[in-house]
RNA sequence: GUGACUAUAGCUCAGUUGGUUAGAGCAUCGGUUUGUGGUACCGAGGGUCGUGGGUUCGAGUCCCAUUAGUCACCCCA
């Protein structure tokens, strides 16, 4: 029935294939982090409202899912008379799903900096929330992966996190992969260089935008804002060039000329330098701003040059975070992976390795009792050698059980019946070819060993 | 939050300018085969056409409302 429709719109179900797919990502993400000294953090699905407001800009605080408080919530707002939403919210729901890790990682570090030792370096695999409309690649329930290091400034970091980008597109075999780099330093820099009216966030925004709107939509923006033409043609053009990287920032280096844009160039020249050996296509994008408000530094974001999805992961060095949670435990750093997309990719591009879609080794039917009782003791052994087996719970038609196997995509399917018994052997059916051959338990276990 | 499009069997979809009992493929179940799956052949079950209203002698088909989904924008992974 088309209007039976039980899950909520953007939350979904993961059958087996797509858990193992799920869990194939998240453990090649894992063993690098580790690899990478990084350590594990889990933090609550919902966080003090308070912790969470305020943190991603406007638009940000929209998408928050709000949770309403327990009991009876309304005895309490007798004396509220207001018709504004976001006012009204904040009387009834004290606790929200998160939107993000890094938030609830700030909040974490700050509550328990007691017990850190810093540079404190953690990654997060976890499910984050947005009330926003679901589309192709966007989901109302995701998962994020997270790797950040607090409490350091060194550029050390941003070298170390974008070879972990470059190692885990190189693993699981994504080719094609850019990782564009800029630097809000650079950003503000040219922000204040202008005579121009507006705030940097809505600067940062409209450059964002370029992309999808077109540099018409860009100049319109800088008109409005009364910023002269001579500036705005400077301007655009900086975010058009096709040009080598150290051509761009020569580039800006010669064309906007004070400290902030030279500090943000000396950064991006570092981490250029220290990250050579990168597998990945590093390009510097001005272009690129992103609209999450915390960020100060450097800032990343991974796309696929053969899919516009959006962005793989994305992230950026933020200095004043835990100064939000009442500490300054120093500035930090961090990127994301984008679960649901980097599967879309490898989906799309057959990349999945073929044995996710395997599962039983050895799969004994059920012909009777006497049968069903010796099958069990072979299942037992062959358990312990490590070999997946399972035996069939109901004595049904053969064909049924072999019907079964085969959906099952088990590799062999083992048969014991009444001249099995006799003979102390086991049928053995290889599932792909049909070939079926009599052995003994121990030639058996010989043989898939060698496999 | 804004806009566009879609809704028929478990799934993917046909269904003519409105006209008998709404079809196919896949899936499911049974049989050809009581010890052989995946391939073959035969058969069966399964639908209040998303929901509510309207126009009409007559609506899956036209109109209105509503709900859900998809895609795009905003923003983002």
């Amino acid at each position: 029935m088309g209007t039976i429709n039980y899950s909520l719109s953007g939350m979904r179900d993961f059958n087996f294939l797509e858990v193992r797919k799920r869990n194939y990502i998240i453990n090649n993400l894992t063993k690098l982090f580790e690899l990478y000294g990084f350590s594990p953090l889990e933090t609550p699905s919902m966080e003090k409202r308070s912790v969470l407001f305020g943190k991603y800009g406007d638009e940000g605080d929209k998408l928050i899912y709000q949770v309403l408080k327990s009991g009876n919530f309304l005895s309490k707002i007798n004396d509220i008379n207001t018709q504004d939403y976001k006012e009204l919210s904040n009387f009834i729901s004290d606790k929200a799903l998160r939107y993000d890790l890094t938030i609830p990682f700030a909040r974490y570090v700050v509550q328990n900096s007691q017990d850190i030792t810093f540079p404190f370096k953690r990654y997060q695999i976890q499910k984050v929330w947005r009330a926003d409309r679901p589309q192709k690649g966007r989901y109302r329930e995701f998962t994020q992966c997270d790797v950040d290091v607090i409490g350091s400034s060194s550029l050390w970091s941003e070298c170390d996190l974008i070879s972990i980008y470059s190692d885990f597109f190189n693993i699981i075999g994504l080719k094609n992969i850019s990782l564009n780099i800029n630097n809000r330093k650079i950003l503000e820099g040219i922000f204040d260089s202008l005579d121009i009216k507006t705030d940097f966030t809505s600067f940062c925004i409209s450059i964002d935008k370029i992309d999808k709107a077109g540099k018409e939509y860009f100049y319109d923006f800088l008109d409005q804002k009364k910023c002269s033409k001579v500036q705005s043609k400077l301007i655009a053009k900086l975010f058009e060039l096709k040009l080598s990287n150290s051509d761009k920032l020569q580039y800006i280096k010669s064309n906007f000329i004070n400290e902030k844009v030279n500090s943000g160039v000396e950064e991006l020249l570092f981490i250029l330098d220290k990250t050579k050996s990168c597998k990945i296509d590093i390009s510097i994008d001005f272009s690129l701003a992103r609209g999450i408000d915390y960020y100060t530094g450097s800032i990343f974001e991974v796309i696929s040059k053969d899919k516009s999805i959006g962005s793989l992961g994305g992230g950026g060095r933020y200095d004043g975070l835990t100064k939000m949670f009442g500490k300054d435990l120093g500035s930090g750093v961090g990127i994301s992976f984008g679960l649901e997309r980097i599967y879309m990719l490898l989906d799309e591009f057959n990349l999945f390795p073929k044995s996710i879609n395997k599962s039983t080794d050895v799969f004994f039917v059920n012909l009777g009792e006497k049968e069903a009782c010796i099958s069990q003791k072979f299942v037992n052994i062959l358990r312990e050698k490590g070999i997946s087996s399972e035996l069939f719970p109901d004595c049904v038609k053969l064909k049924k059980q072999m019907s079964y196997s085969n959906k099952k995509n088990s590799k062999y399917t083992a048969m014991i019946g009444e001249d099995e018994l006799n003979t102390g052997k086991i049928n053995l059916r290889n599932m792909t070819t049909g070939d079926q051959e009599l052995l003994t338990i121990d030639e058996l276990i010989k043989k898939i060993k060698n496999e």
